[in-house]
DNA sequence: GTCTATACTGGGATAGAC
DNA sequence: GTCTATCCCAGTATAGAC
């Protein structure tokens, strides 16, 4: 006797999230207007705030998922020899980086999450959680032998972080291969963290 | 028996693009509005569209100045020995993370230059002299002996630029101190590279 | 629940006096 | 060259019919 049919209503959302994303991923948040929006995912704008209750509401729905995805990811990780569960989690990050559209979406994001507390929350949390775990992983395989640590566990995990964020970065030159280069990154890594050969 | 003085023009356009480097870091360049830099400026709306045609003028300016900047380092670098060069060529590229306003600013423009093709021509350009710049001392250093590269030099040139990405990317963490990690960034490149102790 | 039509806001840019 | 006043438009969000 309910007037909403909740599948139907998160059906409709995701909709409205997946045509949104693609468009803040080409154009930008700021210059993706809530009718370019409609317009795309075929609704009015009547409806679309029926749903949301702002733009930037949206914006932040795309992000939700993700802390749930990691902590996923780390049980998984967690089933293997530490430092191959570094380089799973390494790659599971730069997974985005090899589809351009998904990349202009996590620079935007990046962007917009400096100026919205909320979405800071959100997506600040999120990497403080991997940059943790990761942490503990280089920690243990350095005890186990396997690694060498030239620096402290939280700074090497940092690091990890930031060659992601090199790798996003040096998306901007169109010859760049992100592909072809996972493997740079991980040799990177391997040398930075004294990594035995295997 | 000129109607404006060229020094007194160019003071006055510095003014504004100064002022509105500050408020763009800080803000973003699309939530800062003309009038919030004509405010900061002390000028009126009417004055800065005198001096600028746009509101993106104004940021391109901003920016317009660094290919000189870098063409001056490149010449000094080349004074030294390949692999010194290299590391201040890398230590002048992290300069502007050690300022977290100027960090802002840099984030912006990426953001930017992807949507703004006129920009993009400007900073891609850029990107493009220094990775080539790069490329060439890092094989004069491997061909001297000085490091051992274990990928071409282009590639390890990209590396280079991704590793400065990295370190901007991780000024999010109000706990990463850009001073001290330089010089981790410096032993993740040695290390990389293969440069042999000094 | 979805639509059309529109109110309201704010920002970029201009006109024209001084 | 600088100002004030204002135009115009884009964009978010709402009202109210269906």
């Amino acid at each position: 006797m309910r007037t909403v049919d909740p599948v139907k209503h998160a059906a409709k959302k995701r909709h409205i999230t997946d045509t949104a994303a693609g468009l803040f991923a080409e154009k930008g948040f700021d210059r993706t207007t809530v009718a370019d929006i409609c317009k795309a995912a075929e609704i009015s704008t009547g409806s679309l705030f029926h749903y949301f209750p702002t733009k930037r509401a949206i914006f932040r729905e795309i992000f939700e998922q993700d802390g749930q995805d990691n902590a996923e990811m780390f049980v998984r990780a967690k089933e293997l020899e530490p430092w191959d569960a570094v380089l799973m989690v390494i790659d599971h990050l730069c997974v985005p980086a090899l589809d351009r559209s998904v990349a202009g979406l996590v620079l935007e994001v990046v962007q917009q999450a400096s100026r919205d507390p909320e979405l800071w929350e959100l997506v600040g949390h999120n990497e403080q959680v991997v940059r943790d775990e990761l942490a503990q992983l280089l920690q243990k395989a350095h005890d186990a032998g396997r690694i060498a640590l030239p620096v402290d566990a939280r700074t090497a995990a940092t690091w990890a972080q930031g060659l992601v964020d090199g790798l996003f970065g040096r998306l901007i030159d169109p010859d760049f291969d992100a592909t072809v280069q996972v493997s740079t990154l991980r040799l990177i890594l391997s040398r930075f963290v004294g990594a035995q050969a295997p």
